[in-house]
Order: structure tokens, then C-alpha cells, then sequence
DNA sequence: ACGTGTGAAGTCTTTCACAGCG
DNA sequence: CGCTGTGAAAGACTTCACACGT
């Protein structure tokens, strides 16, 4: 009841992509950037980002803009950036093979500590220098080593039951690939990604009838 | 069309989820679901779904609550999943490799027609059966065959370039995996995958330092 | 009885617009 | 001056709660 200054997901969510653009424009030498500069690099608003930051209690001078490197440090530090972060892998198919070897999570402090399957061929592989373990195994190491975000690459059909395994090992984030809705509690939070799920709502966006044999009548102009 | 006003982004999106959960109550022969049912499948509440499918009229019947394959057809053809969208892949290097060998793609009407890269040791290669054209060539092939789809899986530092091209093409929807923000006009949409920043929104919420730091008085809901 | 569809209320987010400071 | 930080207004989205059809 009394620090009910609950920051909105989605200003935490625009971070990130703040921190993206920041990286850039800190490798490339820029000294301060301004919230219009900001706005334009990330499909933004000015005003957007402003607000964003003053939530934070804002971190720019007036008349002069933000200082790329300090700006970039206090959005790292509120999200946790400043520490690697171990993860578990569950799945080990093709698309946890994939998932495995993207570089991006180890270059960003992301870490896979620990990969789990339960198909006995696959137990005992190496996947990206990592061994595969046999998920019955799960909950004692991930509690033991307090791995706080799992990775879900199972099946739809297999992933609400992966996921209340690594919940009662205590893991608290989910990245989910399964194309599936997982019901957690509310101190455990998951991100999905389902690309078909973002292609279908892309196509609600387009007219029907393109490609194929389609006369060149039917166009969008939406 | 039919509406008057634009229907939110955001229940645009909860269609693609409710579909899934659709799907799944279907192939198991369920005959119907309440409103109810449907939000403990998708973590969404009751009186959301009927929110979001009275913006198209309501399907349900009062007392009863959705037949299942009627609802599941309506939300399919709302987003015009009733035919199979033409897409085409650029970048193909090891992300690349990975989208395109990505089978949900195609089991659900997203075929990935042409693929392109930059780099001459590539150009000619198969990836999954399609051959890895020069990107030289794309504007000519994706314009004549009126492709409005592209997946994105290209460097950073190509991704803004790539883009222009395919919009100059007359691409119109982006699947984006480059780690950067791609600027486009209104009519063309982008939807960003970013596993990496999906991953740092999720640390925001976790408490750093897992090992130790149990703070007694900072506690999240539980 | 039961569960939908929807006005109305409530809550959350974005945008405006400008005071104030470097 | 230019640009931040922020009250206030506007707008968007969610939830409530109940009339109504079956």
C-alpha cells in the first residue's frame, strides 16, 4: 500500500529497446542524445520517452539532452543488466538446438546453465557444450543452484507441465517458445514468443487474395 | 469492411491466442465453451473475451456460450488464415537457417517462398529446399510476385536496408529477429522478435544476486 | 438458471503544453 | 534559446454489473 509507484510492463518493455538504441549510439561515439533523437531511433515519441525516464526520476539536463553513457548505465542498472544471469534450457529438439547455439544470450550475459530432455537419446548429447540431463533431475539442481529463468522449448503439449516443474524448482521467468498459454502465479512471469502467433496477427492487417494466380486488380492501399 | 472503428492492436493479438486454445478444444471434440473456460485456458478473464469478440458482433449464444468450430472458423477468417500467405526469408545465415527450418511456418499456411542473402558464398544454396537467391535480385521477384510478408534475419546493421528494399517491393508486414528497431511508413507493420530483450524485461522483475540478498521487506505479490 | 453482450465506471497510458533550468 | 520534467487533459483499455435471450 504505500509504494504503489508500480512502474508500467510496458515502460519496462520500451527500456529494453531504449538500451538497444543506447548501445548503438554509445559505440559509435555519440557524447548525449535528446528525447526527439531518442524518439527517432527507436520509432518512439519525444514525449514518450521523457515520461518514461521520469519515472525513474529522469536522468537528462535541460537545454542539453542525456548523456549517452550515463543513460545507457541507469537503464541497465534498473534492469538488472549488471550481473550474468544462469538459465535453464527444457527441450532439447530442434528448436532447443537452435535456441541453444544464439549467441545474443551469452553475449548479453545470458547464460544456459543446464539443458533437460526426457528422451533417453538425446540424454547425455552435448548441445552447444552443454550436456543434456535427464529432466527428472531438474528440480533438485535447478533449486540447488537457484537458476531464476527457464527457457521452454517442449512441445505445446508438454509445456504447462514443464513449466510447473521448473516453478516448484523456483524459477520465477520464462522465455516460451511452446505455442502454448502457460498459467502461472503471479510472482512468475512469462514472456512468449510464438512467431506464428505474430505472423497471424500481421495478416489481419492484409487484405486477402495476393500472390498465386490473383488478378493484379486487388491491392491493399490500407 | 464492416467496422466503423478500428479494432484495437491489442485484441488483435488475444485473437491469435484464443485461436490457438481453439484449436487445441477442438481436436480434443469439445462442442462448446463459455467465455469463462476459454480465459482459464488462456490466462485472459471472461468479461476480456467477451469484449474482444463483441467487437465483431459476439458469436456466442446466451445460457450456452461459443460452439467451439464456429468461433475457431470466425477468428480464423477475421485474421485471413483461410489461405496460405506467400513469405519471403532475408538473411540467411545461421538465424536465418534456423527460421526457415522452422516447421510450425508452413503447418500453419506461412510458406517461406524465397529467400534471400548478400554474400556470394551463400547465393546458391539450398535451405530447406528453397535455393538462397542474390537479394540483388528482390525487388524484381517479390514485386512481380506480390509478396507481402518478410522475415528479417539479417545483422543489426543491415536490418533498416533490408527493409527498405522489401518495402520498396511492396512488402507490407515484417518479422522482425535483427536486434534494431526497423522505421517504416503507417501502412506497413513490423513485429519484432527479440528473444535477448524479451529476456530483460523478464531480470527487471527478478531481485539481483540470487545467491544471497533475501530482502524481508521488499516482497512481490504472492 | 446460465452465460452472453454491453452501457457505464474505473483504471491505465499517452499526449499536450509549458514552466524552468542550463 | 533548446530541451527536460511534469501537471493536466485526453485517450485507450479493462472491469463491473446486469438486462436479456435461450
Amino acid at each position: 500500500m504505500q509504494s504503489d509507484d508500480a512502474i508500467p510492463d510496458v515502460v519496462i518493455k520500451r527500456l529494453t529497446i531504449y538500451a538497444r538504441a543506447l548501445y548503438q549510439l554509445h559505440a559509435s561515439g555519440a557524447a548525449t542524445v535528446s528525447s526527439s533523437e531518442l524518439a527517432a531511433a527507436t520509432g518512439s515519441t519525444a514525449a514518450q520517452i521523457r515520461r518514461d525516464f521520469s519515472y525513474f526520476g529522469g536522468f537528462g539536463t535541460q537545454g542539453k539532452g542525456y548523456e549517452v553513457g550515463r543513460l545507457l548505465e541507469e537503464v541497465k542498472r534498473i534492469l538488472n543488466l549488471n550481473e550474468q544471469w544462469g538459465m535453464v534450457l527444457i527441450g532439447a529438439g530442434s528448436l532447443g538446438g537452435a535456441v541453444a547455439r544464439y549467441n545474443r544470450f551469452a553475449e548479453n550475459g545470458f547464460v544456459i546453465c543446464r539443458i533437460y530432455d526426457r528422451n533417453p537419446e538425446r540424454i547425455g548429447n552435448r548441445l552447444d557444450g552443454v550436456t543434456i540431463e535427464d529432466v527428472a533431475t531438474l528440480r533438485e539442481t535447478v533449486s540447488r543452484e537457484q537458476i531464476l529463468i527457464a527457457i521452454l522449448t517442449v512441445p505445446a503439449s508438454a509445456a504447462q507441465w514443464a513449466a510447473n516443474l521448473a516453478i516448484s524448482a523456483g524459477v520465477k521467468a520464462f522465455l516460451n517458445y511452446a505455442p502454448a498459454s502457460i498459467l502461472a502465479p503471479p510472482d512468475v512471469r512469462v514472456h512468449d514468443i510464438d512467431p506464428v502467433a505474430a505472423l497471424q496477427s500481421l495478416t489481419y492487417y492484409l487484405s486477402p487474395g495476393r500472390s498465386d494466380e490473383v488478378e493484379p486488380s486487388s491491392r491493399t492501399t490500407a
